[in-house]
DNA sequence: GCGAATTTGTTTGATCCCCAAACAATCTAC
DNA sequence: GTAGATTGTTTGGGGATCAAACAAATTCGC
């Protein structure tokens, strides 16, 4: 009989002086934000991070960079990328070319098979941004993304 | 002549349509802010995640929740919290009572020393919010947050 | 030119976060 | 009191992250 109601009508919890913090909606927010990124992908029985999907763009625009290249653009250790990439192709979206100039690198680029993927992802993307700004003009969420961005460089990278 | 350029100017890479989105903006930010939230404490030879700094506040402001009541209030699985606790519950700032009323459920609270490390830990997020909010009014820091709280409950959960 | 220093990609090892499933102990509902 | 729900824990499986060590290749310094 589905009707255990005799709960503590699960009063939220006093959060003291988290509710002012920069950093605290951030983190909320994010976590709130990838989790409908996740659903929005799953429903349309696609399999994508919001990493990934930053990873994808970054090398269709930027066709034949090396791992070193793309690791500093995104801000992780190359020894990071290798499994990440190593997925990617797998999955036939992504190859490592060797660099016809430099011995040491790879010649990163997407395949037909990764450009036609990206296309269809980048759709699910503006779906997901679309709902999660719906609550804001195109100029609060504007707005938004200046005041994310002056934070991002006043925190020091180290 | 200070000339190595032999490498590539480090000309930052075609980020094609991801500095339009949020959630790109969103994610670098957050990434950026935690490293100086890391910073911080490694400054201090104190060691803290921001997860961790919410969960000694949320149990310090509702001494005696239980374990369910607290990852919910996290938003993570009771499963997931449960190396949290031992790590903070070994570094003696956090301990499980038995509960008066339920035997199921522990009574979390904070040790004398978890109070005086959270007066410590508080001081610190203080400094880490002031330098990454630096770049705003406080106009502009209350309007930030205020535009996240939106984008995270338009985020849907599912 | 040639040896030394640097760079790149990879592997390995260490933490850490996350979830799902299963389990025993305990409580609740009927 | 007994069946069903809840709680905390353990286990197993993904990943993300960095640091250190290595071989191969390139660049630097002279």
């Amino acid at each position: 009989m589905a009707r255990p109601l005799n709960r503590p009508p699960a009063k939220s919890l006093d959060r003291g002086l988290l509710p002012s913090l920069l950093g605290y909606a951030l983190r909320r927010t994010q976590s709130a934000v990838f989790a409908d990124f996740a659903a929005t992908f799953a429903r349309a029985e696609e399999a994508l991070t919001p990493g990934e999907f930053g990873l994808l763009v970054l090398v269709e625009r930027n066709a034949g960079l090396s791992q070193m290249t793309l690791a500093r653009a995104l801000g992780i250790d190359r020894s990071t990328l290798v499994p990440i990439l190593n997925r990617l192709q797998t999955r036939g979206l992504l190859v490592r070319h060797p660099s016809p100039t430099d011995g040491r690198t790879h010649a990163l680029g997407l395949t037909p098979a990764g450009e036609k993927a990206l296309t269809r992802f980048a759709k699910l993307v503006k779906a997901h941004e679309k709902r999660i700004s719906e609550g804001l003009s195109a100029a609060e969420t504007a707005k938004l993304i200046e005041l994310l961005e002056k934070v991002r460089h006043s925190a020091r990278p180290l």
